[in-house]
Parts: C-alpha cells; structure tokens; sequence
DNA sequence: CTGGTCACCTGGAAGC
DNA sequence: TGCTTCCAGGTGACCA
C-alpha cells in the first residue's frame, strides 16, 4: 500500500473534490476485494451527501451522516478523481460517481477494502483496537514504553503492530529505526526510556516529513489528480541493499523480518 | 496473552 | 524471445 504518507495525501487530494458532495450513481464492477464490496452499496449511498473524508490509520473514512464508507487501498490500491468518461482499467473496480465526475478506486491486487458501517453500528470493528495516530499526541513515550515491556518481538516488527501504533508500514519502519540509531533485530521489550523517546520522535519525524513530501512514489500509486507524479522520496535505507549508508558510507544490509524485508545500517545502528 | 506463519492477488523484474 | 521464479507498500486469520 501506499503507507501511511500516501494515503494522507490522498485524503488531501480528493477531499477538496467530494466533501459535500451528492453521490448519483455507484458503479462496482469486481466485488471481490479482500473483503467483498456490500451488494446494497448504490443503495446505500445514492443521494447520500459526503460531510466530510478523514483518515484513521491507513483507512479512508467517508462520514455520510447515516454511516461511514471505510476505504483501504491495500497494497496497490488507488484513488483518483476523473472525468465519468474516461474509460475505466482493468483493475478499477468501484467508482463514486458525482454529476459528471466520479472518484474512482484502481487495485491491481485486490488486497483493499470498501466496507459500510453504520452510525447505529458504532465503530466498525477492523478500526476498534486500534492503536494511537503516530502523530497524535497519544503516541508517545510513556506510551511506547508500556505497551513494549516484556516484548521480545524485534523492534521492527513491533513498531508495525497497530495496537502498538498505526500508520507504521514496512518503509517507514525501517527509516524510522535507522534515524533513531537502533538496531532493527533489537527486542522491544530491551529498549530503555530515552531509546523508546528518540524512536517515537523519529517515527513521527519521518512519516510527517513524508506527507509534507507528498508521499513517496510509488509503481502503484497514482496521485489522487491522476497525475502520476509524486517525487521518489530519497530513503536512508530501504531498498538500498549494498549500497553506501548515507550517514557513514557503509554498506547497507537486508534482512527478513516477519516476512518482510528490513534494511538497515549495521554501523549506525545499534542493538 | 504472545509470537510465528499463511493467505489473499496481480504485475514487474530478474533469472535461465 | 519465452518461460519460470521471486518479490512487492498490508493485515486478518489461524496455529502452537
């Protein structure tokens, strides 16, 4: 997916377009995301008025008043604002339509989700138990350091434990824990006071750097406009295996952590 | 509870 | 050129 960046930027870019708008017509041409698109949704959302779009960890959340459309973009997904005649993809699956324009969802991997909840339903269970926004002021240290004593899971793998905080995905992870100087492979649980509050400023330091820079780009990713153009981030670490670490020149590793790739600098971070 | 593994799906790149 | 294999931004479900 997009991370965390990417989809805030996202809800930057289309949020201007639908708030308080009308849906005319919902069109879903593949229902089968990684949970089913719900059947009833042109029911549900015609003539519905969008009051607002926010984000809650990597989901979109579309408040109609009368319920929430939830949207994540998986791996692959995509959000973009188009002209309703601009012939849809093969992998544009759902389309918002309003008047002549429509918000249209693009997912190659089907691994996102569009799901309904509503307002008498409460909160929408894959968001309940959800862990704080990194940037919000409930992700902090005393935080951190609660919910890490006695962890023995590495560090990398339990900064992308969204009980623990959201938002954090396999990039960001990685650059967060080579600014913090702290070796990925490190049990959580090992981690003292100040080392925990350097890694929360770095977690936040990195991903709020990352939206200012409009999120990184990515193969999959098209900005919300349509235009495919959001600038590479330059990383310190992912996906830079063998190459010069950009603070000491040494070379970059690669690992496998909960089978997911982690880079990192064997020289400028420690255990 | 924790920690580890698997599954979902497509496409692009690398390897032969 | 063409076929095969590997890998990719996520995360819920399942198991010991």
């Amino acid at each position: 997916m997009p991370e965390l960046p990417e989809v805030e930027t996202t809800r930057r870019g289309i949020a201007p377009w639908v708030e308080g708008r009308v849906v005319s017509a919902v069109q879903v041409r593949q229902p089968r995301l990684r949970q089913p698109v719900p059947a009833e949704l042109a029911g549900l959302l015609v003539g519905a008025r969008v009051r607002t779009v926010q984000r809650r960890a990597k989901y979109l959340v579309f408040d109609f008043g009368q319920g929430q459309l939830l949207v994540h973009l998986g791996m692959s997904g995509s959000l973009r604002w188009v002209a309703l005649n601009e012939v849809p993809g093969a992998h544009d699956h759902v389309d918002l339509v309003f008047g002549d324009r429509a918000l249209r969802y693009r997912d190659p991997r089907r691994f996102g989700m569009v799901l309904w909840q509503p307002l008498e339903a409460g909160e929408h269970p894959l968001l309940a138990g959800l862990g704080p926004e990194p940037l919000s002021d409930a992700f902090n240290a005393a935080w951190l350091l609660a919910c890490t004593r006695g962890v023995r899971t590495p560090v990398k793998v339990a900064l992308m434990d969204a009980r623990k905080v959201v938002g954090v995905g396999n990039i960001y992870a990685s650059e967060s824990l080579f600014r913090a100087g702290i070796d990925p492979r490190t049990p959580a649980g090992a981690l003292g006071p100040r080392r925990i509050a350097r890694l929360v400023g770095c977690v936040r330091q990195t991903l709020a750097e990352a939206i200012e820079a409009g999120g990184s780009s990515l193969r999959d990713f098209v900005g919300s406009d349509g235009k495919p153009g959001y600038f590479q981030q330059q990383y310190f670490v992912y996906g830079r295996e063998g190459e010069g670490c950009r603070r000491c020149g040494g070379g970059v590793r690669k690992l496998v952590q909960a089978q997911r790739s982690t880079y990192f600098c064997p020289r400028c971070q420690r255990r």
